[in-house]
DNA sequence: GTTGAAAATAGCACGAA
DNA sequence: TTCGTGCTATTTTCAAC
């Protein structure tokens, strides 16, 4: 009896991706509007192959989807920061609803440690930034850090 | 004399975007593989002319770049963290180029306060987590929070 | 910004390894 | 099961307006 590789369709969830997998991963990674032809190229595949490929990396879960990286400075959001958010007694629940629906806030992550919560925030000025956090400071204790420029980018681990 | 409104050529930097760039850009965040059809039949615009403004938007710095949103726990990066990072007096360069040549290490910023770096870290397991702390304790101190959920996933700021 | 034609591409069925 | 080929429909691009 041969050692049995798993299928395939059963390989995502935990695992690691096969090299071809992995290079379209990359590749779609620093342009993911590349066409099935142009990735079928970079990868030395025909394009039918690589486009199944796609379909069953998006299938698997690997790849959740295809977004744009919009520089938030060059609309006008010239401050952006790190926000730790600490809800007072028996306000989680609406300190995470508050932080949901203020649209400055683009990400936010619930982490342990004294703060629960992790925020980034972009505002057009410090003043807005103010008002933010003003509108917190009744149900929340908040510490902020600006960011002041970037050592890595966002990017992919290894794959 | 009339209120001149800025060329659009020069509208990019600082201002906000008109309403048809702004309906293009949260569609392409959606899904940035639309075809320019499709977008174009989204904002009620002809192919070429939806074709230019995205050329534009991307020429104009708004739109870095188009990327794949991976889940890297589907792939095996089980564990998420961030990781506030302050270098040992001297170490600060040494510090940031650990970080940027640790692979695991998929964003870091700059940071105001104490611990002039904030860190995003992907990792197989605790182990791991604690083999690439031990890495940087030598030359820096690191504090580290587990993420335990997402409250707000990634998204645009109000354009 | 729109239209229309030519080139490139995507999606599908089918066959080969 | 995965990949490649050939077909058709769709899309992209460029020119002219």
């Amino acid at each position: 009896m041969t050692k049995a590789r798993p299928p395939r369709h059963l390989q995502f969830g935990n695992s690691t991706l096969d090299e071809t997998d992995a290079r379209i991963v990359a590749a779609l990674d620093s342009d993911a509007r590349l066409s099935m032809s142009e990735l079928a190229r970079s990868v030395g595949m025909s394009a039918p192959s690589v486009s199944e490929r796609v379909r069953r990396l998006e299938a698997g879960g690997v790849v959740r989807g295809f977004t744009v990286d919009v520089d938030t400075r060059a609309i006008g959001y010239e401050i952006r920061a790190m926000v730790r958010i600490r809800p007072l007694p028996g306000k989680l629940h609406l300190v995470e609803k508050l932080i949901q629906e203020q649209p400055k806030f683009v990400e936010c992550d619930k982490i342990t440690g004294d703060d629960p919560f992790l925020a980034r925030l972009v505002v057009h000025s410090i003043e807005q930034m103010d008002d933010v956090l003003e509108s917190l400071s009744e149900h929340a204790v908040t510490s902020t850090a600006v960011i002041k420029g970037t050592s890595v980018k966002r990017r992919l681990p290894p794959l």
